[in-house]
DNA sequence: CTTGACCTAGGATCTAAGTCTAAGGTTTAT
DNA sequence: ATAAACCTTAGACTTAGATCCTAGGTCAAG
């Protein structure tokens, strides 16, 4: 049986965290002390590293909560339905990438545009790209 | 002259954004009205572009805050300070295309060893994953 | 028997970038 | 003249995932 502490410490999370999955659905203690305390086994342990591990690759508490309702019933549940939530995850994930790729796309671009030095930035491609409505920084300047 | 509407609708965000705007300091209407409407200008809708440009590239508001300080005192600032803005931010989207890579290589590699049928989820290789402190999927399962 | 480490509950706070509500004043068109 | 559409303010609410605070109860060591 580990006490909150213990069970946070070992698992280097905070003591909050863990009453923060157990308000939240994700994570009971298995039973209390005489005095109230959360006593946590080696099974509520095992789903607490569930729960990291799934953290690890992506998914939303909110999911995570969908994973364990499979997991602890998994005679009742296909390959399908939790293959789906990966898949659904992947999706997801795949559609921030690509946000995230075209911030990349444009910034290179405009880094690449300008000379960095320590002129002054009346003619910084980087400024100028904001305030045109094109979307393409096309040429470099030259502080002439 | 634009009232908070117009503008809004021309740049088709919503009032409430430009009014949370002015309060975080990125954009204040030119002048009011008698009766206290806000006015904005070709000029204030050149910023607010400027403001909704650089959040295209994924600038935070706080960094778009910088941005503009830069933008309207230009002549005392370098291009350097400008393109560390950029370089910084650049860094920041990679880290978290970086994360998210791992999310999506961890969720390729669970969902391609998951047959995704409709046998019990029993002996799913996904929950298997996450329940193991393994953080490899190595085998495909048989539904035996 | 007291100190310090640990625990409890409940609610507040944080970040980010808005969105929404309430209660009221203004403008425009019919 | 009156309804519709617009505007004002201040402040509350939203999402996600915690983290922190208050005020107090418990437990082991010295
Ligand atoms: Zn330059
Ligand atoms: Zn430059
Ligand atoms: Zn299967
Ligand atoms: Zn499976």
């Amino acid at each position: 049986m580990y006490r909150i502490g213990e069970l946070a410490k070992a698992c280097d999370i905070n003591n909050d965290t863990l009453r923060f999955y157990e308000k939240n659905a994700l994570l009971s203690p298995s039973s209390r002390s005489e005095s109230g305390y959360r006593l946590y086994t080696e099974k509520d342990k095992e789903i607490l590293q569930f729960i990291l591990r799934a953290k690890g690759v992506g998914f939303t508490l909110a999911e995570i909560r969908e994973l364990l309702s499979i997991e602890v019933n998994k005679a009742d549940n296909a390959c399908a339905d939790v293959k789906v939530l990966v898949d659904t995850k992947l999706s997801d994930v795949e559609r921030k990438l690509a946000e995230l790729t075209r911030f990349q796309t444009s910034l290179k671009r405009l880094s690449d545009a300008c000379c960095g030095g320590e002129e002054s930035a009346e003619h910084c491609t980087i400024l100028e790209a904001l305030e045109s409505n094109t979307n393409n920084v096309r040429h470099e300047h030259s502080h002439s």
